[in-house]
DNA sequence: AATGCAAATGATAATCATTCTCATTTGCGA
DNA sequence: TCGCAAATGAGAATGATTATCATTTGCATT
C-alpha cells in the first residue's frame, strides 16, 4: 500500500478518489492533464469520481507539493506530477505537445530582473508556444 | 480626427465604443486593464458602453494588433496597448502592481531552447510572480 | 442633407471552468 | 464494532467570456 503512505506523507488521508487520481498521473501517458481530462479518464475506466471532488483533489495536491499546476493560454488549469526540478514549457499550437526544459542562464537573468526591481520573487511561468514541426504532429 | 484614422488603418471602422476604449487605454494611468476594469471606468465617465462590446473591441483590437492580451495567474485575461517593443512582466501578488522588463539574454536563450527541440517559436509569455515590497503596497 | 444597408452595438441568454452547499458516505482511531 | 470528523457527490452558484438577435449607427451613395 505506498499509495497510502505516499498520501499519508503528504498529509492527506488515504481516500480511494485520491488514490484514483493519484495512480492516474503515475500511469498515464500524457503527463499534463486538465481536471476534465481526469474527470473523463476516470469515467472511462469505470473509476467514477465526481467532477468536483476532482477540482477539490487537484487542488489539495497541488498544495500539498504532490501536483503542479500551469496556467496555458485558455484559460484552464493544467497540472502534472510535481517530480522536484522545476523546468519551463515549450507547447505545440497545433497538436499541443509539450516538451519541458531547463535553462539555468534564464533563471538567473529572472532571479536578477526581479531583485533589481525590488522586488522577491515567489513564483514564475515561462511558456514557449511554438510548432513542434514533428511527423506525428497532425497539423503539418 | 486622429483617432478615427488610426481605427481605419488597422482596419476597423471608427465607431464611437471604439474610439471610447482606445482613448482610455491611451489616457488611463494604468497601462494593463481588464475588460471589466475599462467597462467600470467607462460607466464612471459617463461614457456607457456595453460589457459584450468591451470585450468585442478588445478582441478585435489584440487581432488588429492594436492591443497584447495578456492572461496573468487567476484566469482573466488583461490587455495594454501594444507598443511594439516587446517585453515581459513582474506582477505584485499583493497589490497587483505590474512592472515591465526586457532581457536580451533570457529572449536568446528563449529562441535557443526552441530550436534545439525543432520547435519554431511563435509566442511565448514570461510572467514573475512576486512581492513588490513597495511602501505603496497595501498588503506589506 | 436624405437614404439604404451592412456592420456594430446592447441586453440578455448561454457557455465554460471552477467553486460552493449540503446531505450522505467513508476512513480510521478509540 | 462505533462514532464522528473529514471527504465525497450532485447539483446550484459564480465569474469570465461568448453567442444570439433585435435595434442602432457609420458611411458610402443619391
Amino acid at each position: 500500500m505506498h499509495k497510502a503512505d505516499h498520501l499519508k506523507s503528504a498529509g492527506l488521508k488515504s481516500t480511494l478518489p485520491r488514490i484514483k487520481v493519484l495512480s492516474l498521473f503515475e500511469s498515464s501517458a500524457q503527463r499534463h492533464m486538465s481536471a476534465e481530462d481526469i474527470y473523463k479518464l476516470l469515467l472511462s475506466t469505470g473509476d467514477d469520481v465526481g467532477l468536483a471532488t476532482v477540482y477539490r483533489i487537484l487542488t489539495q495536491f497541488e498544495q500539498a507539493g504532490l501536483l503542479v499546476r500551469h496556467f496555458f493560454e485558455g484559460g484552464k488549469s493544467v497540472f502534472e506530477l510535481n517530480q522536484g526540478k522545476h523546468h519551463d514549457h515549450i507547447v505545440c499550437l497545433q497538436c499541443g505537445h509539450v516538451e519541458e526544459f531547463y535553462d539555468a542562464q534564464i533563471e538567473e537573468r529572472q532571479e536578477k530582473a526581479a531583485t533589481e526591481r525590488g522586488f522577491s520573487i515567489r513564483d514564475h511561468s515561462l511558456y514557449i508556444y511554438a510548432d513542434c514541426n514533428k511527423e506525428s504532429c497532425p497539423h503539418r
